[in-house]
Order: C-alpha cells, then structure tokens, then sequence
DNA sequence: ATTCTTGCAAATCATTTGCACTTTA
DNA sequence: TAAAGTGCAAATGATTTGCAAGAAT
C-alpha cells in the first residue's frame, strides 16, 4: 500500500470514529482499521498478536476496551457462535455466520432476503439485534471427506 | 408429584437415555429429567446448584460431563448466546431465543414458519445445526421503562 | 474382571478490574 | 490542566484435565 492509500484509510477510520462521537486515539484508529480491513472475525487476541508488530507497548487491555467501545457505538458487532470467547465483526445484519465443526473456520453467508423479512417479534418485544449461527461441514472439509 | 408420577417421569429419562445409546446412571437421569422439567435455559452451575440439595456429593465435573454428552449424543443443544457461559436446553429447532439486554432474561421464541422454509445454505455447506439468537428489550422491561 | 463413570483438586484461558501513568483536546 | 485513554499486573470465573476411587454389566 503506497502512502497516499494509506493516508486515505487512516483518513477513513478517523471519519467513522469521529462520526461516532469516539475520540481519536492511535490505538483505536489502529484497532478499527484492522476490522475494516479484516473480515475475518477476529477475537481479541489476534487482533492484538497482529498489531503488536506495528504498535509496540500495545495492550490487550486496550483491545478489550476498544472493541468494547466500538461494540456500545454500534460500529461493530460481538459475536457469540464460539461460546468460549468472543469475535468482531464491522457490525452488519445482512448476513450470517456458519461455523465449520470439522475445521472451525467462520464464514460470512448471505441472509436470504424471505429471511430478513419473517423476522418479526411477539408484541412487546423491542428487537435490537439478532444473529443467525449456522453450524454444519463447509465444502472444503465435505470434499476431504 | 405423587409417587406413580414420579416414577413415570423416572422411566422417561431412562428411556430417553437407552433410546440414544447412553448408559443409565443416577447422575444422568437427574440432569435429563432436569432438563426435561426445566425450559429455563440453565448454565451448568444453575443444574449443580439445583441439583445438589438432592444429590449429596454431586460434582459439578459430572454435570459438564453429562451435558457435554447430551450434546453429542443429540439429547440437548448447547445455547452460546451469552458469550460469557453456556446454557443448555432439550434440543428444538423449532424457536428462537431472545435474550432482554436490560433485565438478561431469556425467552423462547416460537420460528416463524416462512423463516425456517428460507433457511438455505449455499451449495456446497452441509448446514447441522441453526440458531437464530434475538436481543433486545422484553415486554416486562418495556413496561417498567 | 473389566470398562465406564464419578469427583476432587489443580490447571487453563478468556475476560475484567484496580490503579498509576500518559496522552489529548 | 482537566478529562479521558492506556498499560501493567493481579483477580475472576467458566471450563477442562489428570487421576484415583467407585459403580455397572
């Protein structure tokens, strides 16, 4: 990535912070971008183990916080398919999450539109969020049967 | 619940068990028949809690021991909505869970029809296991605003 | 008798907390 | 410079593991 690139993203992660009404600090410019540019769903510790390089005196401690506030402020979601620690996600409701059991790995597929749709709530319930977990066997691990 | 009661419930359990092919012991039976009677989503400390008083010298390795079965052998579904913990249910695909972000309740939800009919899975997937996790803010919390 | 199950204690691992230091508006 | 953010170390809490004793067929 050439430097003017690179002043673009920056840019673009201070934008959205700023929109947020979230102070800009190095850190959380850093963490944001990262899921930007990472739909991967990282937990906390790879987002750190992939920044320290970058971020000497990095701390998880900050990650956690930083994720967290971005969770409150709606920029990203926390998602929950592991059940034993958490992933991040620029929050997006249009699609859902399948877990491979085989091989873990997470993928993002596309919530049919009827989907979306049916989705309604008894009266009273106010629905703020909701998350689709899929579990099963991806292709890769179907064809290395 | 009178004696007749209690031993037909008894023989459910031992039943359910033989029926999937999971060896009889007091333990098992007691958590089944605790899940059978509870639809309270519990966290494996609330069944060791709960149980203990009955159960004297009961371990709470055995409950995580005996859930984790349930799971494997299709008897229960494992509910990761929390993040933080567990929670256990007889296994249903046929409701949603719907956990109120104020009060942390936890409600069943019943699938709408047209959903569950939408629930497709690109070519390729073989989709086990689905969960639709809502949250936001129930009608008792709505009320009490 | 052999195999499976149970229970205790210790280990693990993600996350949170308390607090002193530093950065930023 | 006041308010907020960061980082370290220690605490917490759910879950797992190793292993010895007990139960079931």
């Amino acid at each position: 990535m050439n430097r003017t690139a690179e002043a673009l993203r920056k840019k673009d992660a201070v934008a959205v912070l700023r929109e947020h009404g979230i102070k800009v600090s190095h850190q959380r410019v850093l963490v944001l971008e990262y899921l930007l540019e990472h739909d991967t769903h990282p937990t906390v510790d790879t987002i750190y183990q992939d920044l320290l390089p970058h971020v000497p005196g990095l701390s998880k401690t900050t990650v956690y916080n930083t994720v967290r506030l971005f969770v409150e402020k709606g920029i990203a979601q926390e998602l929950t398919i592991e059940g034993t620690e958490f992933r991040y996600d620029i929050a997006d409701p249009s699609h859902a999450h399948f877990k491979c059991v085989r091989c873990g790995a997470l993928y993002d597929l596309p919530l049919p539109q009827e989907l979306s749709a049916a989705l309604r709530v008894p009266p009273g319930f106010r629905l703020e969020e909701s998350h689709l977990y899929l579990k099963g066997v991806c292709p890769s691990c179907t064809r290395t049967n």
